[in-house]
DNA sequence: ATTTTTTATGATCGTTTGGTCAGAAATGAC
DNA sequence: GTCATTTCTGACCAAACGATCATAAAAAAT
């Protein structure tokens, strides 16, 4: 008798859990939460709703899977950040990563989106805590560079906040920008990194006196 | 008979009607438009939920009425730099007006999120057409800009871009946002306003040879 | 003061939705 | 091949929800 409060063990469990799991965050990312219904999620999981039931307690308990796994990755383009290495570079490099991940993993930053949204009722404890202490630690390392005069002079805090901000946007507004970019729209990644590596390495080099 | 299909023409149609689209805006901007009631809508609008209906034709009729509305004022900010002023100024000028929308009307920005992030079907009309005009004209604008030299180059469209996604940031994510400053909270606009002018003199500024 | 029109509501309806359950079908162990 | 366990489903339920309607109360017009 699963409902999977604990982990798969059956070759069937991992298989329908995972089935039943992308289609969820197909649905939830495009719906949000109370926008999406247990029957479009077994449509799209080519399952009857019983049988959704079966393996999870709940609607709620499928979304609370999903969000878990994802804040599982989230934070790997921050940390990934390495103090030693150039520090405009590194910045750069972080802003590439987490590009690729809007590139990549859209559902996953519009799940994510939705619940931030909405208040993160279910994740404002990782984001008062484990998010919020990551952040505090890069900040002291950007504030370093700043000191060393590698970068210029800026709110560490802020900065973070606005790579957010500008990756994300195209994973969450990918509508809009591909609605506004036109003919364009393709090619509307590349272009993003470009144009961001661009922005970022003029706005931090620091300046000659 | 109202049915608000027409404009609201007694004193207290256009009373009870602004405080429906009052509260809705405080309760769909929360929980987006399926995870809102007309229950909850008609709580917070101190009014029975057939009176509610008495106004307005639908539920849908409520939300697409906060849109129209929400649109008109939308495009003004952008709308207001202009070819003429200095280059950098001007950008730096929208980012302020756009910034101060973010937290002067945080319940607007979200709605709007919310539907994009939902794919815009209710208003990709506006977003293909009003809006990626005025976003081409305005590219041409700082087109201009860049042969003159008054700024450095870079993708105007992408620019935009990232003058939405920052500062659309601080009013859609702001429970993030509150939770990463922790005590700096309080300050966060303004130390946003410094960041973004900062962010974009230094990046814009041309540079010499 | 009377009539007409506007505004408001309690009761109720049909659907949708998340979730349950008894039992059938499939799978795996021996 | 038999039996036990796991997997699956059709039928069903209660609550929530958007919407309607007949009618009452209030406001405005005469």
């Amino acid at each position: 008798m699963p409902k999977t409060s604990k982990a798969p063990r059956t070759r069937i469990q991992k298989e329908k859990s995972g089935q039943i799991l992308e289609a969820a965050l197909e649905v939830f990312s495009n719906f949000g939460f109370r926008g999406s219904t247990l029957d479009q999620i077994a449509e799209a999981a080519g399952l009857s709703k019983p049988n959704l039931l079966y393996y999870f307690d709940s609607k709620e308990a499928i979304h609370a899977k999903l969000l878990e796994q994802l804040l599982e990755n989230w934070l790997h383009p921050l940390r990934a950040m390495k103090a030693e290495g150039n520090a405009v570079e590194e910045i750069i490099g972080y802003v590439r990563r987490k590009l690729e991940m809007a590139r990549d993993y859209p559902r996953e930053s519009r799940l994510f989106a939705n619940e931030i949204l909405q208040g993160a009722p279910r994740i404002h404890g990782q984001i008062s805590g484990p998010l919020k202490q990551l952040v505090d630690e890069k900040s002291v390392v950007i504030e370093r560079w700043i000191s060393a005069g590698t970068i210029a002079p800026t709110d560490p805090h802020h900065l973070i906040f606005s790579i957010w901000a500008m990756t994300q946007h195209y994973a969450d507004f990918d509508v809009q920008v591909q609605a506004v970019l036109g003919e364009r729209a393709d090619r509307r990644f590349d272009d993003a990194l470009a144009f961001l590596s661009n922005l970022f390495r003029n706005a931090l080099s620091p300046r000659a006196f």
